[in-house]
DNA sequence: AACGATTGAGTTGTGCACAAGGTAATCGTG
DNA sequence: CACGATTACCTTGTGCACAACTCAATCGTT
């Protein structure tokens, strides 16, 4: 055991270097993906990608609204939103409208078909949230975990 | 309440449109993206993006793998590591070498450098996992759930 | 009214993630 | 050995996510 500490294993002295599935960051980061992948056929059939429904989603929640608040609601900023929305717009899911009353503010809107998209999501969609195998306790529990991840989070990390 | 169904609002007939904070799915697209954003800063200084750490994460912890191998380490594609391989090689961290008995395949391994940068790692992130508010009861239960939600949707979802 | 500061939004560039398609090396079977 | 199938990897294209930068509209102060 004299030279071993350049090995390519995991085989150190003391052995403080943590495995991936022992982080709770890769447990995390794998989890959402899969998320995302199990969404990803049901609203390939939809016609929008899973960050375009939670847009939608946030939408039918709060009304039109800027594209400050969405940044606000969904954590994103204008970067990732802006592209966003004009693919939606596109798709004739939303609409974006400058404001009169300040030419700076862009107000964001479901169409009649992005209002319908949402709704149609809520069936064929049949809660893959509720899929994912939890029970109802155990959904309460992540959420109460993962949001205090995230404010812990915000409040510097 | 002649027709109100049409309103951008939320108030439907019945409700039974979930807000925003109440999808798991959600809270945890949430809390992924609020970790990452939290390492950023300090994978920033050792030269790193987050997914390249994890990288060196399991090459430290298997040795020199296969590219595929480390596909099943990490759930990701060709698409992606092939990519972020070659950047860790243009940075010197790794060394990509084709095997002479069969030459489709391609064996990663970390350099001297990304070895000792892996090591860095450790120190310099001084677990924001753990600087994640989380008791270690909590950090336990997350890697629970969140492993079995995962496990759940690869086999099918 | 003038003007510097702020605000809301957009743009550019980099990297991740995945689907779809492609290629060369190897394997399996006749 | 021939040859179709499989394997391991790569490439292309699309979309998300974020940093850094730009810009016009508005606000605050004088």
């Amino acid at each position: 055991m004299a030279t071993d500490d350049t090995a390519a294993g995991s085989q150190g002295a003391e052995e403080e270097f943590r495995q991936l599935d022992e982080f709770v960051c890769f447990t995390l980061y794998s989890a959402q993906r899969a998320v995302m992948n199990g969404y990803r056929p049901l609203l390939d059939k939809l016609g929008v990608t899973y960050p375009q429904y939670l847009v939608l989603v946030a939408l039918y929640e709060n009304g039109p609204s800027l594209v400050k608040s969405l940044g606000a609601a969904l954590n994103l900023d204008y970067g990732t939103l802006t592209p966003l929305l004009k693919r939606l717009e596109a798709n004739g899911l939303v609409k974006r409208q400058r404001r009169a009353d300040d030419e700076r503010l862009v107000e964001v809107s479901l169409t009649a078909e992005g209002t319908e998209l949402r709704r149609k999501a809520n069936v064929v969609v049949p809660s893959l949230d509720d899929a994912m195998g939890l029970t109802e306790a155990e959904q309460k529990q992540a959420k109460a975990l993962l949001r205090k991840m995230t404010a812990n989070l915000a409040a510097r990390g």
